[in-house]
DNA sequence: GATGAATGAGACTTCATTCAT
DNA sequence: GATGAATGAAGTCTCATTCAT
């Protein structure tokens, strides 16, 4: 069972996901999704009590990229310039690598859904990445302390966010990338010593 | 005719947004709002071509208070400062008139919308307002010139929908005049002369 | 006005049995006639109380037909022989030149409509000719005389609609003249004297 | 479960009829009866992929008739009698029982539309029993045996379907089974040995 | 853990028809 | 006579979600 054949759960999520790129979210029904996966409705919702909440497996694969920068980024690297780098290094793969329908959808759906806002869940490999990251700037002397860690950390999230949301809401009509280096060093000004 | 009654897309308009206030967007069937504006859904539907078209009008609400804060602000107030005093008043007043859910909606459907995207609509009175006073600000050597008018204004609408945005994803648990009163000054740092 | 162009009323009708042809009559909407015939809305109602009317008009084609018909008939014929020839000729008139979604829904229409039933109506060209053929037929002998001619011709028309109903019904999946050419003189056997 | 409470669709088909019988066919809304049934659209949809499905019932309701009918006949009789019998007894079940407008509909509908005519299935009591009788008189020698037996059945349900039509165009102002009972010995005239 | 028939809610479509101008 | 914006009525579709087995 566990070696032979991929769990049900992972089934659906790979199945999500693939049809999620074809078709994107709104254009993917559970009905798809179970059929690609081979199973029913009522595994899928034994594993997944709302269709919005695959969405959140976006989040661990966005964690496991900053994972990977993390081991990548060199630990002298002015933490200041750590977080630009960052910025850059991970909208350069959104634009690549990821829908931008999804994105959109990941964000609309986070804007009115009840439950769990995993943009904002603080225990995201994300947030503690760039909490640690402030830390250190701060105390390097790299990071302009007149702000809290969290307050920084929280002010820069939301800069990243504006830039993602902004694109999707512009379409993707410019480069996400290059937009988010010109931009997050204006946002971020401020915290540069 | 004229005098006595109001027009259909008018009543529909107004009906919309009591029900709205009322009972979220979501919470709004199209039903009700035909019943509370008392026509039909033939006529609903020879109006607008989608439910969420008609939070479009919002933007009508909003530049209506563009118009008043113009009306109000000293003309030789500094350039830069009349952007932070906009930002201020204008997400204040958000924050007390307008219901949360329905701006989350608004910046939801925007973003995964096919149609006309009113956040970003270059003809609004809010985009005029804003340019007109960065260019002005840029003459009179209040606000830096080392970005173009549209790019500044650009970056000036964004920061706001991040600030909007955000406090939405949070579910209004903080002040939305409050931060973005602290957050505007260190966005916008940049482009102070 | 009167020379140089067709009527309105008449430029309506051409467009709709045009229009009947290629998309069948619940295919054409009366939008579609207006656009192709270049009127307007309220000129269409203005002619026509409703669009099932203009079904109607399809006996003004068929009783030409039978006009047609009563020149080319020889007088001294057998009249008996004659309501079968008549029957003949227009069941295959109608195979060939008329569409037979037109058919099925004249029919079908007239089963439902309140207003007037154009297939029943007595004033018809139709009628008279039949009504006329079995009274010849009675006086010389060739018709049998234990009906009245009201009560032949009625039934006689009641077979007919019955084999254009049929044929309808089983989507013209035979020949409507053969079949025709076949049943009928069972159908009448009674009346052959 | 299985004893307490109808079945959904069951319930739909009891409700459907019923209000069919007090408002029409016309006059009855798909919102009507899944408020009487106590459902919803989506199980109405479910079950019936339109509102004309439900008038292919009424054929199940004809059937449990032929299926008394049978039972009561003398198997003895003869055939050809049989014939005329069971069409009396039908046609004046009819005029009692089933409100003219829903035979209209019936054949309207029918008439039109696209899929399974169930006026004509030979799967149904109906055709079988008809089958069997014709089949029975030709062996017994008291039905003519220049047609076979599925051209008799066929031509027997045609003459049928004559009558109930007719008497729906004539919106029902003479008795159908009277009507029936004078007429359908003359159309079958020529299969009595 | 799995299943899928059944459900509920509401958006949206379609058009014939009306009516003030 | 003509116009077409506006209407009304009902049918249909779409799906996420639930629940008895």
């Amino acid at each position: 069972m566990s070696e032979e054949k991929k769990s049900v759960k992972s089934r659906i999520v790979s199945a999500a996901w693939q049809l999620f790129y074809e078709k994107g979210y709104n254009g993917t029904t559970v009905d798809d999704i179970i059929e690609l996966s081979d199973t029913s409705k009522g595994s899928f919702y034994y594993y997944f009590s709302t269709k919005d909440e695959l969405l959140n497996t976006l989040s661990v694969i966005l964690d496991d990229f900053y994972e990977e920068l993390e081991q990548k980024m060199e630990p002298e690297m002015n933490s200041f310039e750590k977080l630009l780098y960052l910025n850059y290094e991970t909208h350069s793969m959104m634009e690549e690598k990821i829908r931008i329908d999804l994105l959109a959808s990941l964000y609309s759906t986070q804007l009115v859904s009840q439950g769990n806002r995993n943009l904002l869940d603080q225990n995201r490999k994300y947030y503690r990445l760039i909490t640690k990251i402030v830390e250190e700037g701060q105390k390097r002397g790299q990071i302009c302390s007149d702000m809290t860690v969290s307050g920084i950390t929280r002010y820069y999230s939301m800069c990243e966010r504006a830039l993602v949301s902004d694109w999707c809401l512009n379409k993707g009509d410019y480069s996400l990338g290059e937009y988010s280096r010109k931009c997050m060093p204006l946002m971020m000004e401020h915290f540069r010593v």
